[in-house]
DNA sequence: ACGACGGCGCATGACG
DNA sequence: CGTCATGCG
DNA sequence: GTCGT
């Protein structure tokens, strides 16, 4: 889904959170009004929190919130002097403006400290990293004495199919993919699905389609012509593409496939002066073509982006998710889905100017 | 004071 | 075995 | 943890 914004420290982003960040995260370039932040100690501490909150509270929602407060504080222009000027940012309440004043008379924070020192909670958080282990399987290894990476690789039968994977590629999936290489893989998909079949239709989503210079991961959106949201499941068409790739050398590990979802692993041939390429985490989503535009807009993000653009829809009197976009009759019901078949047709229901994708990345 | 904060596909385990 | 819940992304 | 009701 999408792009987040990055706040704090190298990648977690894409899975920001300290680490595993999400998907999206890819915008690291972005906003020119923004001088490369001046509030970036304030936003450290408040993802670092985030990360506590999650990986060890599993308290999502808190993780949310504290990166909803390092959000604001990011893309706030001006340097932030005291909780008193914080608290009236949008998603900073009470008790992070009494952080912040901690943190601006001391140059610390008394509780951060403390999960700093916290063995436990330094294990937790690091076993997260590897896809595939959350918060509940890091506290289990944690509290069976499972605290590193080498514990994990000296104990494989602890670990599921897609956790063993994610700790076989541990480090190459930290890595960004620069956009030289994302539109590498991108020559090479179309190639191969055209040679398929070339009734496929794929597109690359997430911030790499709005331009990004950098991406977490590769999400590809793939439909049929000969296939409509109406028609009964065709257990077939992803396989194939999947099968496909995979006999291409492309594809070359299964995290999870399903009629309609594939995670996996891929990696591009070696390049010219042989040095070897890095495995990279890709996602491919079958969708029927009747959808296929909404959750192309969907996967393009910005989150932000979405937002802003769900509730013109419905000032429009329009519904709009992942799958369609839809009237809403006058008791607020929703009609049936009208017919798409590009994004500008979306962008024209609900009578909003057309952004290119390098447009949406904050707004507007 | 109290509930919302996204929903969903796939893998895996719990349950019957 | 089928169904449901949980973890995860 | 923050916001809206």
């Amino acid at each position: 889904m999408f792009g987040r914004i990055l706040i704090n420290s190298r990648r977690s982003g894409r899975f920001v959170h300290t680490f595993r960040t999400l998907k999206c995260a890819d915008d690291m370039s972005k906003r020119k009004g923004i001088a490369d932040n001046v509030n970036s100690d304030f936003c450290d501490f408040l993802t670092e929190l985030a990360n506590y909150e999650k990986n060890v509270n599993r308290q999502m929602h808190k993780y949310n919130a504290y990166r909803k407060a390092a959000s604001v504080l990011a893309k706030h222009p001006t340097r932030i002097r005291n909780g008193t000027e914080a608290r009236k940012l949008d998603g900073i309440g009470e008790k992070i403006a009494k952080k912040i004043d901690e943190f601006v008379q001391t140059g610390t924070l008394q509780k951060l400290e403390k999960i700093r020192a916290s063995d436990t909670n330094q294990a937790i958080n690091l076993l997260t990293r590897v896809t595939g282990i959350g918060p509940a399987a890091a506290r289990k290894l944690v509290d069976e004495g499972i605290t590193t990476i080498e514990d994990l690789r000296k104990n494989p039968g602890k670990l599921n199919h897609h956790q063993q994977l994610g700790l076989k590629y541990f480090e190459d999936f930290e890595k960004r993919i620069p956009r030289e290489e994302m539109l590498e893989m991108q020559s090479l998909i179309h190639g191969e699905i055209n040679q398929l079949d070339s009734d496929y239709v794929a597109t690359i989503c997430g911030s790499f389609r709005r331009g990004a210079a950098s991406s977490g991961d590769i999400d590809i959106l793939l439909t049929h012509s000969s296939y409509s949201s109406g028609d009964k499941k065709k257990p077939e068409l992803l396989k194939e593409v999947v099968r496909h790739l995979e006999k291409s050398k492309f594809v070359v590990d299964t995290i999870s496939l399903g009629d309609t979802k594939f995670m996996g692993v891929c990696r591009l041939p070696a390049g010219k002066s042989s040095k070897e390429r890095v495995f990279r985490r890709i996602d491919i989503r079958l969708l029927p073509n009747d959808q296929y535009y909404c959750g192309v807009l969907y996967f393009t993000g910005s989150d932000v982006f979405n937002k802003k653009m769900r509730a013109h829809a419905l000032e429009q009197g329009f519904t709009l998710n992942e799958y369609t976009i839809r009237p809403l009759g006058s008791t607020g019901v929703p009609g049936e889905a009208l017919p798409v078949s590009s994004e500008e047709d979306i962008f024209d229901i609900i009578e909003m100017k057309y952004l290119k994708p390098s447009q949406r990345s904050e707004g507007q």
